[in-house]
DNA sequence: TTGAAAGCGCTAACAT
DNA sequence: ATGTTAGCGCTTTCAA
């Protein structure tokens, strides 16, 4: 029996006997016999492999991101090599260099999304995505969630649930994120009739403990405030817990309405938080369908901002049926 | 020019004129020729290249160990496929085909450690290392934490700090690892001449709902208990909000250590959590190491115990100076 | 010092 | 319906 006989019996092609093909298909069971991939490739020109390359470790963003694109790919038979460059670009050369050698037929690229970073390289010969991070070259295709709608949904939510004193208490203000979830809070913000004046919008770090100290800020100086959207669940943990402690009812007094739904955190305070989810392991198998259509011939370039959704639980109910409380009471 | 003497110059074996080998190397620089990787492996019959082959998706516990067995595999330029199961063993198989076809050298198969999972396959032909995972199957090699350690190391630590009163409040009884740390406390208890008696040992969720629920418990029942032993941060941070909410003092009347050393949890809850480290990504590098080990023939089985560390907060400080308190005060 | 040829495991076109 | 052959890109003898 030659070896075009039994290729042809196990990928079902050319005009074969059917008990050819089936003796062959046994034979091959019994011993064990498995393709080598690695000759296919070699043929074909294709390895159905892609590079998954991280700018910035694994962290709580990166991972759903990164579930989404092996959920994607794994699916369609497309294995994903996992490489962490650590934040450091002579790594990141390295890896690139073995992905290309290792001809992966495209790359992912994904990292914190702090803010827009130099390209992978030029004149990479494969095509490449951007996923929750971006390059500074027009010439690339990225992935984010779209922060505005974000600040939007959270507002809106707010307004709806008859909130009208709203305060902002968020990260640094050189993130991008921070700016646009800001826009986006605004702007739902006069669409209900309602203002977020700067003296309501506090920035600080991404961290419980920056929460803890606004939420004695904002019972400070603005006692009448109803509502904080916070900028993470972190944020919004920390609020909730200093307002419980000084007495402050959530959400009968104060409604809060975190950013990132990170489940765990989320669920665990008390009350339970409201939050912005944006929908990272969607926006990962996104990437990984743009990087198809991209090898496939796609030219589609720029930045792709995914809606984000809101997650209601209790720390944002109505307004308490009472009358008007007097926070800090 | 043949592409012999192009391979030699490229790779530095073989006998050739120095001019000739520069030649061919600007020459392949220029036009970014590129050594293709699969003609390689299908000479070398090796690929370097593994798969790490997740059970069980990829949670808080997972990546650490990922990022070790990453840094430890990428540092020797072997690559690493990543499959994530999602613990569907039709899926874990389709895999395991995938892998295998694609002729990696070693799998390393990581999961949730609950309880040892049946074996990846029979005649896996190519090496595999269980990572915080253990299989049914002696001959197998597996790499998880030393949970009596660990539970060693937080009791000799309260009990170094003055702490004589010990409580132990933890997770579902059926986990291997709440009676392992439990059997390790138990040791370093007797040791320094204390006890741990059921009925201060209460097992429960993993959650800080449930550390807060037995924070109540121990006041109501056991009001002389002056440290408890959590057995993951989130039951610690219950616990330290609980007592901390009906005026208990943390470290002062009550110290507490946690788990797993979660640094974003540990660290904000109030005060800082004392907790016990697995070392997941030194664990990852270990079986990466051992994988690799395998590879060139080693032959060991059986489970790899790896020992915990200990990491120092505010929540376990020694016994307040003043004379001892009446918790729940 | 360089070139030629075989072969890694497979597929596809062409012969038989 | 099956066998033969060339060739994917590379390394490695062996010959020149």
């Amino acid at each position: 029996m030659s070896v075009g006989t039994v290729s042809k019996a196990l990928n079902g092609r050319g005009q074969l006997r059917v008990e050819t093909r089936e003796r062959v298909q046994t034979a091959a069971l019994q011993l064990g016999f498995r393709p080598n991939d690695l000759a296919k490739s070699l043929i074909r020109g294709r390895t159905y492999t892609v590079g998954l390359l991280t700018s910035d470790s694994f962290g709580r963003f990166s991972i759903p991101v990164m579930q989404g694109i092996e959920d994607a790919l794994g699916a369609g038979s497309i294995a994903v090599y996992l490489c962490d460059a650590r934040g450091d670009r002579v790594r990141e050369r390295h890896y690139l260099d073995s992905l290309l050698s290792r001809r992966v037929d495209g790359i992912i690229v994904s990292g914190r999304r702090a803010d827009p970073r130099p390209p992978l390289g030029v004149g990479v010969p494969v095509p490449v995505v951007y996923a929750y991070s971006q390059s500074t070259s027009p010439d690339d295709l990225a992935v984010v969630p779209d922060d505005a709608h974000g600040g939007m949904l959270a507002v809106e939510h707010l307004a709806r649930a008859g909130r009208r004193r709203l305060a902002h208490v968020t990260g640094p203000a050189r993130f991008e994120a921070v700016r646009l979830r800001l826009d986006g809070a605004r702007g739902a913000a006069a669409e209900a009739g309602l203002d977020l004046p700067n003296e309501r919008v506090l920035t600080g770090a991404w961290s419980e403990a920056w929460g803890r100290e606004a939420a004695g800020l904002l019972l400070a100086e603005h006692p009448d405030v109803d509502a904080v959207f916070c900028g993470n669940d972190q944020i919004g943990r920390g609020v909730a817990d200093a307002l419980r402690e000084r007495g402050v009812r959530v959400p009968d007094d104060v409604a809060i309405v975190g950013y990132d739904n990170w489940e765990i955190l989320a669920a665990a305070t008390l009350p339970p938080l409201t939050s912005v989810d944006m929908g990272l392991e969607g926006l990962g198998q996104t990437a990984a369908h743009l990087l198809l259509a991209r090898i496939d011939g796609e030219r589609e370039t720029g930045v792709r901002r995914l809606p984000c959704s809101l997650v209601v639980r209790a720390s944002s109910g109505p307004v308490s049926l009472r009358e008007p409380s007097e926070p800090g009471a």
